[in-house]
DNA sequence: TTGAAAGCGCTAACAC
DNA sequence: GTGTTAGCGCTTTCAA
């Protein structure tokens, strides 16, 4: 940090005071200085250090992301976007975001962040389920926290979500109008608050339309809501009803993981079974065939919820607030109508 | 930052000076008043304010780490998996890093990262190959750069490197030893430095084992790396050449590609062809059937490149270091001896 | 071996 | 509307 605001200052014959009024842009400079002051500031290059800023200003300038580390190292870039879309927005702020990442299995033991404990963050961002003991530590040091695709079951915190009543609703009534009528559902991660609103979506879709819920066609157990668990949870929903004539997976990779069990299986995507599943990961696409899906938009998530710190810390608004990103349905060729003599 | 350095001070019943020696190791300190110095800032739970560090000492306390978008938001968390090496790294570090992006086309236009241009960094960490330019106008700025897994054509950085060459050769040996003698390689991204290692080592096997280099059997040109350029680069050669009973893939990616082209085409991995790729990313573990590949420690490579940056600030040595990585081979079972009665 | 004090670059209260 | 100045929390001479 070469320049200091004392050689603007010099340079632009104003005194350090007013250098500084005109970098937070107060209102009482008049346009005249204000124009001189800003026009030195560029022609110096400057810009002012965040260090002594933050030493008045007790505010460190930072921002935590926290991520379990298998969110943030699965293989579809669900997360990384995320953060991405908070990153993207950071730019446009004062802030910086120091990511990091915690034990899936995050316990009492567990070291909590080292910019936690050292009071270098400003507020956090948590994207994704984590388990309740992290938030309850993380209580004690009175950070604002804003929620992202998670919202803990206590307390009243901000948070990001996308509707996944609606997408559940959406990627069904997308089977039921393409004829189906035996429409499966895969999940897992039983007490995902967002699974349990897109199988929520599923039945209201179901009702809506007088069909039955059958308990045979709910595959939805504590397991995880990978490639893995989508094939074994496939497995024993065929193997129990040879009704199905349709998917939906509460999630993109256990989706993937059912098309592999499907195809192993000599059972055809989607002429014998349509499959659709959830987020739209990029991976999406070049599965064989393409996966329909219910879109969500990552990217906005990280960033409305990195406005939505920003807002906090100007504590322009004070009740915690909930966002739901709406969701899209995507038509590609993993489903299709229903043909005649089936089912 | 409630506790400082002022109350540590008056409760041990020192100067401030020397909690702060304390703070920093300092010889020059008796050991009693040390011990006791340092069960003060214990028993306050004392962390001393980065900014006011950092205010003193001209240093931001803080790395960036850049990737390109493409390289973040891959499928496959090879970069991801760097990145956390590099992060866990850090935390046994005073350092936080900061990442950010750059988009894949950096350009004479595109705005340098943030950090940069506010010197909110002591050093870079570039992963990934990334364009000449971005290097070119990061040098203005003189802030330390360390690469992992590309090395500039010009200029001398410290890096960090695996293995490509050996690589290469293993993979390529280990499919020699299976009995195979028409070997593809399946590559792509001409310019890139590991490719071109990886497909040394290719070639280096065969002249060792005394087998012909084909034309024909060697793909290689300015296409991404990715399942999309694997599974065309495998429809051109196995189109070019009926001889091929093996492929090696500079990576993993590729590779997967390649193999749904073969499976499209009814062709069997590894009964008829053998495929290997490189890199072992995590998703490989789920290809049926599982791919071989040359494993690359990519936490060693985050962890190694942070050490790296720390010596380096600390100018503990001065000429660029390259440091390689060693790579392994895993057999799993998509490569086999070659059937007898064909090849 | 330890303490006193200056000063890092900035903001904000107060003076003009 | 602009300048003066104290002070944020720390490190680092220089004295003792």
């Amino acid at each position: 940090m070469r320049t200091t605001i004392k050689d603007v200052a010099r340079r632009a014959h104003v005194s350090t005071a007013t250098v500084s009024l005109v970098l937070n842009d107060h209102r009482r400079i008049s346009a005249d200085t204000k124009k001189r002051v800003l026009k030195v500031i560029e022609e110096m290059d400057y810009h002012p250090s965040q260090a002594a800023r933050g030493l008045v200003s007790q505010h460190t300038g930072n921002i935590g992301f926290i991520l379990t580390e298998d969110h943030f190292l699965r293989t579809e870039p669900f997360y990384t976007h995320i953060f991405l879309g908070a990153e993207f927005e950071a730019r446009k702020s004062p802030y910086f975001i120091l990511l990091t990442t915690v034990p899936t299995n995050f316990s009492d033991q567990s070291p909590l962040p080292r910019f936690v404990l050292q009071k270098s963050v400003d507020a956090i961002i948590i994207a994704g389920k984590v388990p309740d003991i992290l938030i309850n530590r993380l209580k004690d040091y009175r950070i604002p926290l804003v929620f992202i695709d998670y919202f803990p079951g206590s307390g009243e915190y901000p948070c990001v979500l996308t509707d996944n009543l609606q997408g559940g609703l959406l990627a069904t009534e997308h089977l039921i109008s393409c004829g189906h009528e035996h429409i499966a559902f895969v999940g897992g991660d039983i007490k995902h608050p967002s699974i349990r609103d897109r199988l929520l979506g599923y039945k209201m879709a179901l009702e809506k339309h007088n069909l039955p819920i059958v308990k045979d066609h709910i595959f939805f157990k504590e397991m995880p809501t990978s490639k893995e668990g989508g094939y074994q949870a496939t497995a024993s929903l065929i193997q129990k009803s040879k009704q199905i004539t349709a998917l939906f997976s509460c999630n993109d990779a256990m989706a993937i993981g059912a098309m592999q069990y499907l195809k192993e299986n000599n059972i055809r995507v989607p002429k014998d079974i349509s499959v659709i599943g959830f987020d739209d990961i990029e991976s999406d696409l070049f599965q064989d065939p393409p996966l329909s899906t219910i879109r969500v938009s990552k990217i906005d998530m990280g960033s409305e919820a990195f406005r939505m710190v920003t807002e906090l810390l100007q504590k322009k608004n004070r009740s915690p607030r909930k966002i739901i990103i709406p969701v899209e349905l995507v038509a590609r060729q993993s489903t299709c109508r229903l043909s005649t003599g089936k089912g």
